[in-house]
Parts: C-alpha cells; structure tokens; sequence
DNA sequence: CTGTTAGCGCTTTCAC
DNA sequence: GTGAAAGCGCTAACAG
C-alpha cells in the first residue's frame, strides 16, 4: 500500500539520499528540488518507515512509560499527560506495567534492551537498590516521578508531598482549630506515603501538638484498606476529630465507615484525604483534600524526556517539583 | 551496551543465522547449539534488537490502540486489559488519542503508515464513513470496539447495550412497579448511548407503557449535563418517579441535583446509571446500575487482535458481544 | 543441521 | 546541491 523510498526517488528523478535529506528538512537541498520531492510525497502517500528510520539512526521516538500498575485516575491522567505532548511532538506512547508479576525493574530493562524506545518514563513508588543499579548503567534518556527526589543521576519529576501534608494539616489546626487529627498513611515502604507523612508529623509538631501514636495507623491506599482504619479509630475511647487520609480512595473508606457506624460528617467526625481524585468533588459532602496536578506531571514528566532525548547529556540534570494544592470542602466542620 | 547477533555469533563459533534461528526457536538447529547460543546469550546479556527484527519481517509486535480520548476510568481499564494481553503474549502496547484535535481517522492512518505497529484496536464511538474507507483498504489487523456492531471487514467486540438497558428498564417495571422511568441519553451519534435508548424504549413498549417524549432529553455523557438534564426533569410538573441515566456519569449528575434541590434518593426519586464505574459503589446510596466488563472488554480485544496478527486472513470476522450485568444498589425505592 | 548470501528501507559519509 | 555506495541488525532463501 504505501511506497518506499525508492519509488519515490524514481517518481522523482533523484536519488534516495535526496528524498532522504528534502523528508528531513536538510538545509542543503535546493528548495526547489525540495518542493517537487514533498508534493509527490504527498500525492503518491509516501512515509518514511518509521521502523527503517529508527533501526538505521539507533534513535527511538517512541517513549516507554513504565508504571507500577495500570489503574485508577492518577495513572491514567499521567497516560495522558504524556500522550499529548507525545502527540505534538510526534513521539510515540508505549505503556507498560509490572502486572503484579514481575519487577518494575524487569520492564525498564525490558523496554532498554530491547532497542524499542528512546527514552524511558519512570513511575515508581520508591527506587530499589536493583532500580538504582539499572539506572546508573543505562544509556537510555530517562525521567523519574516519584514521589520523593532520590535518585539524582537522570532527571525526575516529583510531587510536593510533604508540603501539601503540612498545608493540609496546618489548615486544620489554626483555620479550624481542630487539635485531635488522626493519620492512615500509605504503605511505608512508598515514597509518597512516606512524605505526606513527615509532613503531618512537623506540621503536629510546629504548632505544639503532641503526637499520639495510636492515631497512626499504617494503611494500604486503597479504599478496603481506609474503611478498616477508620473503623479501627472511630472505635476507639479517645477519637481523634479528623481523620487525615493519606489518599482520597482511603478518604472514600471513611466514608463507608461513617455509614456504617452510622456517623455523620462533619458533625461527627471530619475526613482529608490527598490527591482530589475525580468522584472527590462529588462525595457528600465534598472530601476537603490535596490537588495533585497528575496531568501536568504526565505533561511535565514528557516534555522533560523529549528535551533530554534530544540533548542526551550525562549532566546537569533537572529536579523538578510540582506543587499540590489545598481544596477545600465540607468534610470538616 | 547490548551486543549484536553478529558479535554474540563469533562468540559462539557459529554463524548469525544459527544464532537467529536459536533465538527464535526453529526446530531445525541442534539441541545442544540452541542450547550453547543460548547461555551464551545469557551470559553475555544479547538482546535481538527488535526494531531490526520487525524492520526485516515487517511484523511488528507492537499493538496500537486508538482512543476517542484517553480520559475516565472505561479507558483506563481497556489499556490495562489490553497491556496485560500483551505482556503475556510479549507484545508491546502503543496507545494514541485523537486529542480532540485530530480525527479517529488520522491517528488510525498514522499509526498504519508509519509501519511501527502490527496491528490495531480501534474505539471509536461510531464507524463514520471516512473511518470505514480506511478501514476497508486497511492491510493491518484490527479489531474494533464499539457500541454496536456496524462493520463486519474486521474483527470487532461490542457491549450488549441493548440487552443491558432493557433488562435494567424492566427490572424496574417488573421488580420495582415502577412506570414512570425518564431517560437522560448520551449524544446520539454514540452508538452505545444509541442502543441504551432502544434498549428503554422497548422495554417500556414491550410492558405496555407509553413512552413519555418529555421525559427523554438527550445528554452528553458527564456529570455535569446529567445534572443539567435532571434539573430540568425534577422541575416538570409531572415528574417522573426514576430517572435512567445512559452512564454513571451522568448518573451522577442526578445525585448532585438531588442535593441541591433537596430531594432524598431513593425517596423522592431514583437514579439507576450504567457502566458501573468504580465510585458508584461509593455513592449514597449505592447507584443501581448495569456494569460493564470493560477490563475484560480489553482483553479479549488484545486476544483477538492477536490471533488474527498471527493468522491473517481476510473473511471469517469474530464479532464478540459482551454481555452486561445488572448490578441492584439502593437508588431506586 | 548449519553456513553463505542477499536484502529489508533508510541515513550518511564521501565524492563529484 | 546531489548521487553512489555502504551499512545498520536481523531474517530467509538456498546451498551444502
């Protein structure tokens, strides 16, 4: 169906290696040989083999993104963050996830070795010793989100967890006075979950309230996981007043508890959660939360990537962090 | 970095085209030289460069999935079904959108002759013609998923919208003794939004009930027109007793309505949706609802794609309609 | 069973 | 400014 490049030089009475330079913007093709060989690139439906192309330059224009798992509206916002820029750019997605069955680091090496893509994106809850090493030895441009800067050996893309914590929380103790707010984080071996929480712990500190260790609980993101701890908290003699959930599908567990318990909220007890997921707004009464730009770090993560792939130098590389917002709602009284 | 196939041969004293057929399992080589390319393959990390591979073959193992959009859970979920295929079958995922700035048609005809894929999935909300011209012309293997199944030059996968709107309506007439049923639709050039309507009307037709022209306004698919649509429903003198949103979207756009207007679900009216999106489960109360496999939607996809990227021919289409599932929550009294 | 050879479509020296 | 020719890494006849 659609031509080489060959038949298109024979069409044109020139050789490949024109076609060649006029496909590809070459300043020292006349313009006028230029012009006739893109009109019958165009007329003839001529383009270039992409696959052809790449194989010969060594150089991929296709992005790998590689995610932990490939679900729930945060992934899919960063999937298409990247595409649009990957869009404009003419650069190509190709996503791929650990499935749960084999190590994030088995996909980066996977999508390195096998000469596919051109620069990698790299979404992992924490960098492993084992990612650490790949990384280190990997000739592929690559940018990291993460939820924490460490890894300082390729750019990366990461979210303000700990001040958005602190805003949250400081929100809470000096706007609305409340003094008993209880935590379930994310799991602690994930950064995010890690800085959201030194985030409540300084912010606690910083106004001089002590912590109370039982209010802490250690959770699973998930919306089973912040059902059972809340459930867990509201039970308990002492309860706190807020509940701060380290993300808002725990936020929803809350939720579920409340109705379960047959609880209010806000009258009864307050909930906040991080992340503004989607359905936040339309929880009754709107979750108070954390607004993580997802989209705009897809975006960001890409632009990132295109730029590096396009200027691969071994240095100065960029730390970019991305602010998170504070939404206010009704979930507190 | 990574060697090439004519380095690792020198290693192993054979020659590359041995070394090809180890690496690809021809049962032609001996087992102990398979046997010998392949530790050494092993040892010294050689990876077939796969683009040089496609190059030559002209087969790509690389899936391309077009998108009306990539935004929302229903699409989120089909890339996971389909990344999981993949990844089983050693395939690689690709995924583009139409940006609201490019047709479905374009990204198809990119994706096609740029030679980087070997085969697509297409969502599309309808097959329009221009998308049918190229499709017919199509030398690549693809699979469509859509609303309905309206084009039978290639394989496809449809949801039973029909069935799942007609049980879901006369679930309400029979179960419920409901008569009075609204319907807010999704834009009628969506094929699934159309066949949720018949699948409405002819349940009330079916059970004797006279459709009501009033109560049918057409939506489009987001919160935010379901609560403009049933505004305007719950303000009619003679105000029906359940509404029927084409989606959960939508459907949840009746539950915002129904706070700012201060009427109780499932008291003062019900709300059934369709899709069953992960918050609906999270709504108070429960949204009553049809729920769409569209996980599993993916997969099958990916399958079927597969199969025919292997086996190429061009008659015998499968065309795999999806059943729905009625799922009962608390919206309807 | 294995090696030799040609060639996929494109880019890129190096001449002219 | 343009053409000729080599070559990217791999597979696929065709011999042997």
């Amino acid at each position: 169906m659609t031509i080489t490049i060959k038949e298109l030089a024979l069409k044109c009475g020139v050789s490949t290696a024109t076609v060649s330079r006029a496909m590809n913007d070459d300043p020292s093709v006349k313009k006028a040989t230029k012009d006739k060989v893109l009109s019958f690139a165009k007329k003839l439906n001529y383009n270039p083999n992409l696959l052809a192309r790449s194989f010969v330059t060594k150089k991929s224009n296709i992005i790998g993104l590689v995610m932990p798992d490939i679900f729930g509206e945060f992934f899919m916002e960063i999937i298409h963050g990247v595409d649009e820029v990957c869009y404009i750019n003419k650069y190509y997605t190709m996503v791929s996830s650990s499935h749960g069955k084999r190590s994030t680091a088995e996909a980066i090496v996977d999508f390195m070795s096998k000469g596919i893509v051109g620069g990698i994106i790299l979404m992992t809850p924490a960098i492993n010793d084992e990612i650490r090493k790949i990384l280190r030895l990997n000739e592929l441009p690559t940018v990291v989100i993460s939820g924490k800067r460490d890894f300082d050996r390729c750019d990366s893309i990461s979210i303000d967890n700990y001040n958005g914590a602190y805003s949250l929380i400081d929100y809470l103790i000096n706007s609305k006075k409340i003094k008993k707010i209880a935590h379930i984080s994310g799991p602690l071996e994930n950064n995010d979950a890690v800085q959201r929480q030194r985030g409540y712990l300084n912010a606690l500190e910083d106004n001089g309230i002590k912590v109370n260790k039982n209010w802490i609980i250690e959770g699973d993101f998930t919306t089973f996981g912040g059902q059972a701890a809340s459930t867990k908290l509201l039970k308990m003699q002492d309860r706190p007043e807020v509940i701060f959930a380290a993300n808002d599908m725990m936020a929803i567990g809350c939720y579920v508890t409340a109705r379960e318990l047959n609880l209010k909220i806000p009258t009864d007890f307050g909930v906040v959660g991080f992340d503004d997921i989607f359905v936040s707004q339309f929880l009754n009464p709107r979750l108070t939360t954390t607004h993580i730009p997802s989209y705009d770090l897809g975006k960001e993560a890409a632009t990132t990537l295109i730029k590096r792939m396009n200027k691969p130098e071994k240095n100065k590389f960029e730390h970019i962090i991305v602010p998170t917002e504070l939404i206010i709602g009704g979930s507190v009284k």
